[in-house]
DNA sequence: GCCCCGTATGATACCGGTGTCACCGTCCCC
DNA sequence: GGGGACGGTGACACCGGTATCATACGGGGC
């Protein structure tokens, strides 16, 4: 138990003065042997270790803060449509930074703020945050991470594709995933197959849009201009794309929505326009949120592993005693999902 | 712009220091004006301002915490098996704090761990945290709330229902919201209504289960035991549920879920079933979760105000200059919200 | 035996703020 | 005119750590 003052007074923690004290050595001491300093005598080290542990001391985050110039604190900062996307990061990150003594400190932004960049340094200087991760798009920002590597913090960049600094880069080779998805169509015998892309802003969207036109050139296909439409990564977007689409003459026996929000707009699309999934029109998603598979049909979606690239993300920026080595690893695959929206043609 | 060194070193932050020399008053003073002291004569005070504002001078947060013994940082606890619920209090929380000159630390815990209390002992003692926030089912927790009272950290419990302590406590009334949805199914004509509650630790699924049934009686019904089923809030448990019922004699004409996800699985079910929705049977949702307007038909459900909860838990908590006062309702009414998917019986 | 070097430790200043208390000047009251 | 009370300010210690530098000690090379 912690020492309670008989006043009627707080719980005054123990300070490194007192462990100092009572393991008969000066606080510097006490210092070399949280910081893990290889000049102090085994011997020493062992009786400041037993005093830490009796006492139950552990070390002011903020008194070290202030003295090492640096927080244990991890940035956060978003800007995404998806709320799951950023929870399913936010959940890998912590999972890295469990027990480590570092905490996550989250900070939504607006990326096209004018005041964005004014608002980062004050954010990340003020705090004098260890480290960023910066999920897309803000990821995308290159004036951000000129930014942060001018504060000379360390930072994350989670994208789509490698960018020119790959050790603060990780990487999730969106365009490969939607080759895979347009493989997939193409082998059951689609053709004629639409496209939903995002904003054109988001990298994610053109490099998975640029995927899906590689994967069908393999199969000896190629997009259609009527049947590629600009959605905004939203629901509401992909209903109405859909409904475009379903109206064309021609109309596509397949639809890839660069995102599962939007496949599920066309869900709804489709039962709006009497068409039957898999049956009439085939959907395929990105992402493989949650979502996916409480539709009906369940839906066919490329996955990405989201939590895991949090979790990578802070292992590349945070040490861990749990943990032996920092994630070498800066790259993950995604993996089509195949469920029943898909279907032969016809 | 702030100063750099000629020598290619780091940008160096002005500090109270350079503004009280600038000002030509103590740092004391300087003290006194960031802090608002009202023992500052009026000039003095735009003096200092003025040279803040000048250096872009802002107090270094760590120090500040360190001599006041409190963080600038507020905790987010939370287990809840449903992300969506976690995100959208963490961003009316965020939109409380927004420009406050606080963060917000987040924190997921297992609230069955036999560390949970020495955990968050820790976590409270070492970041010496400003105010912390418990969202359901954590803020069910005695004993946490009990630990936090004795570390004397002010705190908001997110709840269904008032507890002994008003102020700390911000409640959702999940009866009422449950109450209106039973005289709904019942006004629609149906008297076979099932229920499909949550796990009966969680306060939630005890609060609407009895708003539920007093809805109920005030239509003259009452809940059969063999339409009572218990659910785990999860879309599994609700399809496994679902199916239950669906197999019985007397098969019930409306489905009431103590949460979507659940709701979502009764939809699977009733297409596994071969039954239409809402021709065969209606549904109700709890929550209003994104997902229960994409569903097809459109869900029916309780809308639980989970932003606008967090953004008063932030605003009861957290002072912030942007904003006159703090919250002085502690409540949030839920409100039935009818969609697509329940209808007249029979 | 002397010097040098690397290991091991402590005294002291310092990080950037706030608390305590002493001090000064004014105004007011008797 | 003396004595408080009060507004306004600063010197100094302190919050709980780390950095710098000096010091002490044991061992090896000459």
């Amino acid at each position: 138990m912690a020492a309670r003052d008989p006043g009627s007074d707080k719980i005054k923690r123990h300070t490194i003065n007192d462990v100092a004290r009572l393991a008969g050595v000066s606080k510097k001491t006490v210092s070399r042997v949280i910081n893990e300093s290889p000049f102090v005598k085994e011997e020493t080290r062992k009786t400041v270790l037993a005093i830490m542990r009796e006492t139950g001391y552990v070390p002011d985050p903020q008194a070290r803060g202030l003295a090492f110039r640096r927080s244990f604190l991890v940035g956060l900062i978003y800007d995404n449509p998806n709320p799951q996307h950023t929870i399913s990061h936010q959940q890998g990150l912590l999972d890295a930074m469990a027990g480590s003594g570092f905490e996550l400190v989250v900070r939504p932004v607006d990326r096209h703020s004018p005041r964005l960049l004014a608002d980062m340094r004050d954010f990340v200087e003020r705090q004098k945050l260890f480290a960023v991760v910066l999920p897309s798009p803000v990821s995308e920002d290159e004036k951000l991470a000129a930014l942060l590597r001018e504060l000379d913090v360390p930072y994350v960049r989670i994208g789509s594709v490698a960018l020119d600094e790959p050790d603060r880069m990780l990487v999730s080779h969106d365009g490969r995933g939607a080759a895979q998805a347009a493989r997939h169509l193409a082998d059951l015998g689609h053709t004629r197959i639409a496209l939903i892309s995002g904003p054109p802003t988001f990298r994610s969207s053109i490099e998975r849009k640029k995927g899906f036109e590689e994967g069908l050139a393999e199969r000896g296909l190629r997009l259609a201009p009527e049947y590629a439409k600009i959605g905004a990564y939203t629901y509401e977007s992909g209903v109405n794309a859909a409904h475009e689409l379903f109206a064309l003459e021609a109309r596509p026996t397949a639809v890839f929505c660069l995102n599962d929000e939007m496949a599920t707009g066309v869900y709804t699309a489709a039962r709006e326009a009497g068409l039957r999934i898999p049956e009439d029109v085939s959907v395929v998603g990105y992402d493989d949120a949650p979502i996916a598979v409480r539709l009906w049909p369940p839906m066919t979606s490329v996955r990405l592993p989201l939590r895991d690239m949090g979790r990578m993300a802070g292992e590349m920026l945070v040490p861990n005693a749990l943990r032996e080595k920092r994630a070498d690893a800066h790259e993950v695959q995604p993996q089509l999902v195949v469920r029943g929206s898909t279907g032969k043609v016809g």
